[in-house]
DNA sequence: TAGGTTTTTTAATATTATATTTACTTTTAC
DNA sequence: GTAAAAGTAAATATAATATTAAAAAACCTA
C-alpha cells in the first residue's frame, strides 16, 4: 500500500482514539487535531489525502475549517468528510457548499468508516489516475498490473520478458547496450551466457513483431515503433 | 414497499400494541418481544430492518440488548433505536455507546414516532444505496453479506476465500502481485507460508471455475471474466 | 468449556512454465 | 571470404506454482 494520511479531527478524545486506531490499523498514516484551526495547520502540514472532520468543535467548526483548507493550493485534491451527528440535516448541506466530498454519521460504527474511508481512497485514485503507464505506438505497458496491450489484444508476457521489453520501450530508438541490458533486467552480480539475451528478444519478437526490435550488432538492441 | 421488518420490545403489553398497531398500519413487519433477552432471540430469528428497543425492561434491558443484538453478524446494518423516558439522559449516552443509532423518547406520540421510524428507515436505505457490491461478469461479490452470487446461485466463501476473491475481482484483468495479495489479505504483519495463496486460489477455482483465475509465473494471479 | 466442525496453514511432493544453455546455423561487417 | 556476432530450435535446468493430505487454528454448539 502508497503512503496514505488521513487527518482526523474531533474535539473529543475519545474518538479521535478509537477511530485513528481502526485507520492505523488499516495501515493508514494518521494524524489527529482537536480543533479548526489546529486542523488548518496540520494540513498544511502534512497534506493529508483525506481529511476526516468533525462538524461541531470549538475554537474554529469543522465547516469553516473546511473552507479554509479548501483553499490551501497543495490541497485540492484532498478529500473532506465531516463528521456529524445524525439528525443535524443542516451541516450535510451547509458541510457540501463548504466543499466537503461526503459526510459519516454519529455514532460512528467503526467498520462503516473504515470501509467509507476506503471508498472514498478508492475514488481519489481513479481521480489521480496516475499510475505507471508507458505507452510507445501501440503498446501500452502498465507496470502496476503487469499488463500489456498491443492495440487492443492483451498480451501476457513472463517476468523476464515483460523487464526487457519494459526497459527497452522505456526510451524508444535509445540502443541498449547489452551489458546494461543485463544490469537492469538481471541484475550486476547474475552471469548468464551469452545467448540469453537473444533467446528472450526472440520470443518478444514473435509476440510484438519481428520489426519493434532492432539489433544493432557489436552494441545491443533498440525499440522502434 | 418491500417487506421491511420492525422488531419492537417493550415490557408494558399497552405499548407494544398501540405502537404495533400505528406501524402495521403503515405496512411494516411488525414482531415483538417483551424483554430483552426475548428481543435477541427474535433479533435472530426474523433479522428486523429496525429495532425499537424499551431501555428499562426486566430480564435484561435494552441497553445490554442492544449490545448483544450489534454482536449478532447478519445485522450489522439493523438500526436500533432507544425508548427512553425524558430526562433519562444517562441512557442517550450509554446506548450510543452500545451501538444505538438513536433514541426515542417517551411518552410516545404515535405519529412522531411513525415518521421518526420513516426517516430511519430512508437513512438505511441511503446507506444500503451504497453498497459494497461489485459485479464482474457473473459474479456478484456482496461485501457487506459476505456473499457472492454465480449467475444465480449462491456460493458461500470462508473468509479469507471471500477476501481474496474480493480482492482479485475489484479490478478484473489486473495481474495482483503476490506480495500485495498478503498485504491486502492477510495484513503486513502477519507471516503465512508460501504456498497459502496457492492453496486459497485453489479453492476458489474449485468453486467458482478454473478458468477465471489466471496464474501470472513470477508475479501473482489475475482474475478474468 | 469439551467436543465436533469448519477454516486456515503447513509441509511434502509433483508438475509446469520459464529461463538458460547447448549446439548448431545464419548474418553481417570488414 | 571469413571471423565475430547474432539467430534459432531443442535440450536441460531451475524456479515457481499446483496438488494433496494432514496438522493446527479458529469457530460453534450444546
Amino acid at each position: 500500500m502508497q503512503d496514505i494520511t488521513i487527518l482526523l479531527v474531533d474535539d473529543e478524545p475519545d474518538i479521535l482514539e478509537i477511530v485513528g486506531y481502526n485507520l492505523s490499523s488499516e495501515g493508514y498514516n494518521v494524524v489527529t487535531a482537536e480543533n479548526g484551526a489546529d486542523a488548518v495547520k496540520a494540513a498544511k502540514k502534512h497534506k493529508p489525502n483525506l481529511i476526516i472532520l468533525d462538524v461541531m468543535m470549538p475554537e474554529m467548526d469543522g465547516i469553516e475549517a473546511c473552507e479554509q483548507i479548501r483553499k490551501i493550493p497543495d490541497l485540492q485534491n484532498t478529500i473532506i468528510t465531516f463528521l456529524t451527528a445524525r439528525g443535524e440535516d443542516y451541516s450535510q448541506v451547509a458541510g457540501f457548499d463548504a466543499g466537503a466530498d461526503d459526510y459519516i454519521t454519529k455514532p460512528i460504527k467503526p467498520k462503516l468508516l473504515v470501509s467509507k474511508v476506503k471508498a472514498l481512497l478508492r475514488r481519489l485514485k481513479a481521480e489521480e489516475g496516475e499510475e505507471n503507464i508507458t505507452k510507445v505506438g501501440d503498446l501500452t505497458i502498465n507496470r502496476d498490473e503487469y499488463k500489456i496491450l498491443n492495440g487492443e489484444i492483451e498480451i501476457i508476457l513472463p517476468r523476464k520478458e515483460f523487464e526487457l521489453l519494459s526497459l527497452l520501450a522505456s526510451n524508444p530508438g535509445k540502443v541498449f547496450k547489452r551489458e546494461d541490458i543485463l544490469n537492469k533486467v538481471w541484475g550486476n552480480e547474475v552471469v548468464v551466457g551469452g545467448r540469453t539475451i537473444d533467446v528472450h528478444i526472440r520470443k518478444l519478437r514473435e509476440k510484438i513483431g519481428d520489426n519493434k526490435f532492432k539489433t544493432v550488432k557489436g552494441v545491443g538492441y533498440k525499440f522502434v515503433i
